[in-house]
DNA sequence: CTCTTTAGTCAAGCTTGATTGACTAACTAT
DNA sequence: ATAGTTAGTCAATCAAGCTTGACTAAAGAG
């Protein structure tokens, strides 16, 4: 064991944010696979659930989901037009502009969500139950923190 | 504002795994972004540094590698030629069997795992100095247990 | 000693998630 | 009214990250 390796294992100790990680995608990987075995969904793909928290409820036009998304409006197009195909999405002509139309979730696609969200709330029941109340509201208000801190200065950078 | 859409919210408020789903990928984001800008590999892309986590000091082999990334050996052995290439890996002759090479870290590649791993450790000194070490314990303490559960979680799955 | 299996390699091809370019219809400014 | 811009759409293309199939050399079983 050489010395450059036991600086590596030192280093991989102290790393709270590398294990912040790998429980981050540890959980997502047991919330999807539980979503997808209640819901056998072939056709839907992270790509499509990646647009899913960017649609509010009064809708968005394709031009700015695309931009709040970082990616292209003919990308964004070919995710909502199978969205829509699964009855997820529908699209609402915009009362304001002839052009647009405002892409919202249909009451089938509101429902999905809602599953979604109800599955990964069982889950944090079970950490609940598993590791205790006192745990779990550390790790709710710790990461809170560091959101609302991480959200503080991305807002300081846009401003600059 | 109807009914579903109020429920969906709520259930979004009180999820505590949505938030850390949302600050591990901003972090993550963040730390691949400074070290790419400390050293710009324009061709060693995620699927590269994927491997990185599970390579030992001792080296191990293409099928085991490729076994613990759940991915095939030739998809693998793709991305231990390419970082051979740059001279992160280098493979050893197994001295126990004459098929097979042990995959190991070079020195360069030592030496990159440790710029990569001080770049996060120096993310987790700048929460600290923001949010205080009460919080940022109590971060490390609740994300460690919640690990450490998965973990056993895992290994009763694999047992049964 | 032969037969089968296994480790690594090489090649071709596929799916996903994106891009760029072109086009139509509607809005906006002059 | 006309020229230029913008929203959505359609099509072709591309890179990443895989897969499957075929081959070789070494190892192991009978």
């Amino acid at each position: 064991m050489d010395d450059r390796w036991r600086t590596i294992e030192e280093l991989k100790r102290k790393a709270t944010l590398q294990v912040l990680f790998r429980v981050a995608r540890m959980l997502n990987e047991m919330g999807v696979k539980r979503i997808a075995s209640i819901a056998p969904n072939t056709s839907l793909r992270p790509a499509h659930t990646s647009l899913f928290p960017h649609i509010p409820h009064e809708g968005i036009r394709l031009v700015d989901l695309a931009a709040r998304m970082g990616i292209s409006k003919q990308a964004v197009f070919q995710l909502v037009e199978d969205l829509v195909g699964e009855g997820m999405l529908m699209r609402r002509q915009d009362p304001s502009d002839g052009r647009s139309k405002l892409i919202c979730f249909s009451d089938l696609g509101m429902e999905a969500i809602k599953r979604g969200l109800a599955t990964l709330s069982k889950m944090e029941q079970e950490l609940v139950l598993a590791l205790g109340d006192q745990v779990m509201d550390q790790l709710r208000t710790s990461v809170l923190a560091v959101h609302d801190h991480l959200n503080r200065q991305e807002y300081k950078v846009k401003q600059a």
